[in-house]
DNA sequence: GACGCTTACGTTCGTCGTAACTATT
DNA sequence: AATAGTTACGACGAACGTAAGCGTC
């Protein structure tokens, strides 16, 4: 047995049985790659793959065993190298982010700046995507931390960490009658066209949560990805918007005018998605504490290791 | 990288960084593996060992983290192994249980009697130590579970699950006064020379405390390890006896008289010790079953998966 | 017949063991 | 002087790539 062997049956099985695909994802040759399966089935005693006459078409019963494992070592190869990053040289690196368009726009970009002040030799990259991306891309490797409101919570290879509550408001043209609304309530939102995020972004099931629960059905005329989308169409008063409160600032939005809706919506949590049993390099704790400063190095460790696994920690 | 390089670093940690000494438990050559140490080290950038000019001295704090990383690669080597060995035949294997003189004597023999008739084929080995013992077998590998009363807890990188509780009860010669004491007390207990077990085995901890309780200092005249050699020195007349209910047969026992003497201590549990993470084979949560009934195979594999891990379960 | 895996074979690289050398105690 | 680790070198074996062969769709 070899690591090189289970880098294969990784490989073969994440790109859906094709070995000569995997071969040439991992720059080798196609009968290298064969050969290699076959002797680490032989050397295990158990076929790991189904084949119909040549061809693969199944992952066996102990292959899933065998293949959850594997990727276990295989992630622990990176942490190995990992550690020899750090201690190589503590501030030299890459930190790749993964992260949905409200934190990259509204949140991240202080924690950014002052990260890249602290560690100028980090190489650090922010990659914008939808909360599963986001999550997919902490799972397999392309990104160290996943930053998000939603989602985050589905993936059990993740260990989340809460980072701050929020709320909403609601932002509509500088005289809108909404604006002079006292109190505001969910009925008189729910007298405008609406817009808002789309269903799988920015604690949107939140939102659908607070309507249906008064029986109210707003008409959503615009559901955007991103926050910069609803403040561009609300300022064309196409509707009235629901927004996260950080990503309304007077000082850009001359146009619109907002009020609180923090006792309309339960509030939402902003996680950070780690993967477990991960050795993160010094900088990341670093970062984490930057964006969230109750997420100490050693209670991010702990909460790695796996010995709370599954649980949500107290914000 | 490769898996020999993990083996070599852990053999040489493990052997107090004698390397000579490594390389013969490995049966291979004391160069070989000083060479494949270097390389390992320069591969990941790092020294992994602390030298004194030729000799290692020391761990380094990069070292550290690499040991722990490695050797929970090389568990999962070996996990690999179980899983094929498992779908090659299931019912074919070995069964290496670590535990203590009490549960060995009175409480597996039922046990292992049914598992052998049950997987015939599996080569059940029994091996007697002290808790710490117990412990220290299933860490490194040289047994799958372990079973004890007490010590389990203080390991982390162990599983622990309650099977039973249990308590004690006051042996004698037949017509000893002690046996119509009614009620029977702490101080009546106090008042004649006693014979129990030793410190670190079978509960005597909370024998201690009990008596500490009440501020009784009883006159403890012999400890033994076991609770035959109790019983022979009780019916020598040397003094009464606290046993473990489950070691006193009537039966086996005619010349000793017994009092339940649950009232006056706190219970004990006594755990099933496993490595975390560990690829168990199928007739190991059987054997599991047989000894603890309420231990289904699927709530052994979500303990051992880590996400509960260092929390006990409800009995 | 095109795609995909296996078999066969030769080259290359890596690993291991022996032997000689050097440093530490 | 003895013990412990490194360097040097040669032999063996494993892994890889190329090319040809066979099955499946």
């Amino acid at each position: 047995m070899n690591i090189q062997q289970l880098r294969y049956i990784h490989e073969v099985a994440r790109r859906g049985l094709n070995v000569s695909e995997a071969a040439e994802a991992l720059f080798t040759s196609q009968p290298g790659v064969s050969k290699q399966i076959r002797q680490l089935e032989s050397e295990l005693g158990v076929e790991i793959f189904v084949r119909h006459g040549k061809r693969l078409v199944a992952v066996t019963e102990p292959g899933r065993a065998i293949l959850e494992i594997a990727e276990r070592m295989l992630r622990d190869v990176d942490n190995l190298q990992q550690v020899g990053d750090e201690f190589a040289n503590e501030a030299v690196g890459s930190l790749s982010i993964a992260t949905t368009h409200t934190q990259a726009r509204y949140v991240l970009p202080r924690v950014v700046r002052d990260f890249m002040r602290r560690y100028p030799e980090v190489k650090l990259s922010l990659h914008q995507g939808s909360p599963r991306q986001v999550c997919e891309m902490v799972l397999d490797g392309s990104a160290d931390i996943a930053i998000a409101t939603e989602a985050i919570a589905d993936y059990e290879e993740l260990v989340m960490l809460p980072c701050y509550q929020w709320n909403r408001c609601v932002i509509a043209t500088a005289r809108h009658p909404i604006l002079r609304a006292a109190p505001l309530t969910l009925e008189a939102i729910a007298r405008h066209p609406l817009i808002t995020y789309d269903d799988a972004f920015t604690g949107r099931s939140v939102i659908n949560k607070a309507f249906l629960g008064r029986g109210l059905k707003p008409n959503v005329v615009l559901t955007a990805i991103d926050s910069d989308v609803i403040k561009t169409y609300v300022a064309m008063d196409l509707g009235i918007g629901i927004l996260a409160r950080m990503a309304y600032d007077p000082a850009v939005d001359r146009g619109l005018g907002m009020v609180d809706a923090s006792h309309l919506f339960a509030s939402s949590t902003t996680r950070i998605g780690l993967r477990r049993r991960a050795w993160l390099r010094g900088y990341v704790y670093a970062f984490i504490e930057g964006f969230a400063p109750h997420l100490s190095r050693k209670l991010v460790e702990q909460a790695i290791a796996g010995s709370a696994g599954g649980d949500d920690y107290q914000l």
